[in-house]
DNA sequence: AGGCTGACGCGCT
DNA sequence: TAGCGCGCCAGCC
């Protein structure tokens, strides 16, 4: 356990990432930055021990890929809920990170 | 107080 | 364009 499942940026990661909608996609590093800190791992971290409560594969990386050895189940998600994604036809797609970006706040 | 570990991010070669 | 390394942050030993 590198994080505690009780504290307060477990919870508030926790709390963005369910808030993201369906079609819509946010980086760990922004994630963290709403959180105001720049761990992005730490939020990949939280994702990989308390993740499976939430929408994980709504939450990528900055290039646009679901976490590693996630990218096949994240993509059956982004079919189903219509995620704008890239050179979706080959294997290494990616999600269209500049259309499907979203902010917690709506900004 | 120091060292280790990570679903990460960005720059350099 | 692909591969590699270093930096950041939070938690635990």
């Amino acid at each position: 356990m590198r994080i505690a499942p009780d504290s307060p940026f477990v919870t508030h990661v926790l709390d963005i990432v369910d808030s993201i909608p369906p079609g819509r996609v946010m980086t760990y590093g922004d994630v963290a930055a709403v959180l105001g800190s720049r761990g992005a791992r730490v939020v990949g971290q939280v994702m990989s021990h308390y993740g499976s409560d939430v929408p994980w594969w709504r939450v990528i990386r900055a290039g646009g890929h679901p976490p590693v050895e996630h990218e096949a189940r994240a993509l059956a998600h982004y079919r189903t809920e219509g995620t704008p994604l890239l050179n979706a036809l080959a294997p290494g797609y990616r999600v269209d990170y500049a259309m499907a970006r979203w902010s917690p706040g709506g900004a």
